[in-house]
DNA sequence: GTGGTTCCCATTGACGCCCATGGTGGCCCA
DNA sequence: TGGGCCACCATGGGCGTCAATGGGAACCAC
């Protein structure tokens, strides 16, 4: 099975470096993935990773439509302006730049969350209360 | 990946240069591209910039027009009388110009935006807000 | 000349690449 | 089943390189 599940919270160091967890290290390596396409969510105030096939699915989404609606290009400040490319280092960590902490509020831990096909960078309080709010709101529905 | 991804801010210096991030210019330099085409976007307060093909395509849009329309009349009056050529110091700095200040209140500092196939400078405080704002509105996509 | 550019060079801090260490859990073997 | 060994993961830090920024001086145009 190859999906990003589970979640975990690391410690950021002196220089702003923050392991991946291993098993979502193993997840990429699965899929041979080299460069992490890394974009701002749309909803949450949390960074989401995963290989570079998301931008291009992305961008599928863009060329639907007339490129230069306002449409087209808010999509495109969201995709592109909100996305950046990342690679982990040797021991297969990444550095939280401000890219990272102004929109997550991430100081110095980080909750890595999985999503399936994508994993996602939270800070770990306001992981702990979105997860907690997504519960409350389910056994309403049920 | 050979595309303009992600934002970043930097300081305009007293003799208003300011240094494009070198993502931006790696980019370039890939695609060879020695002088920028820098034209004001068509729905935001923001210059974009690209390589000369950009405009060369632009061009080839107004050509399979009638010459004596409207519309193609109006295109040229954006793609040529509010575009202009530009080049890049020594150190990757661009002169930030009356056209540049004029069009997006930008003063002492330069938000640069990817946006796929070219690139953007903003009014930090602008960009901010208008990425906020599509973000709100389009929710719908992941 | 005067103001605005362009071409160099200097500085400082950030980042990338490497190697080191400690702690934990799994596994093997007696 | 208890002990011990080993592998792997999270984390720390050194050091060289590069990017962002500042400023001097030559150069050009009006």
């Amino acid at each position: 099975m190859n999906r990003f599940l589970s979640h975990a919270t690391n410690r950021i160091d002196a220089k702003g470096r923050v392991s991946v967890p291993s098993m979502f290290r193993a997840v990429l390596a699965r899929s041979a993935v080299e460069e992490l396409y890394a974009w701002q969510d749309f909803v949450f105030p949390a960074v989401s990773m995963a290989g570079p096939e998301v931008l291009e699915r992305f961008e599928r989404m863009i060329g639907s439509q007339d490129p230069f609606s306002a449409e087209a290009n808010k999509m495109s400040l969201l995709i592109h302006g909100g996305g950046v490319f990342m690679k982990l280092d040797g021991e297969g960590r990444l550095l939280v730049t401000d890219f990272i902490r102004d929109f997550t509020g991430i100081t110095d831990r980080v909750t890595f969350a999985g999503r399936g096909d994508h994993f996602q960078l939270w800070e770990p309080a306001a992981f702990e209360q979105m997860q907690s709010q997504a519960r409350k709101e389910r056994t309403a529905i049920s």
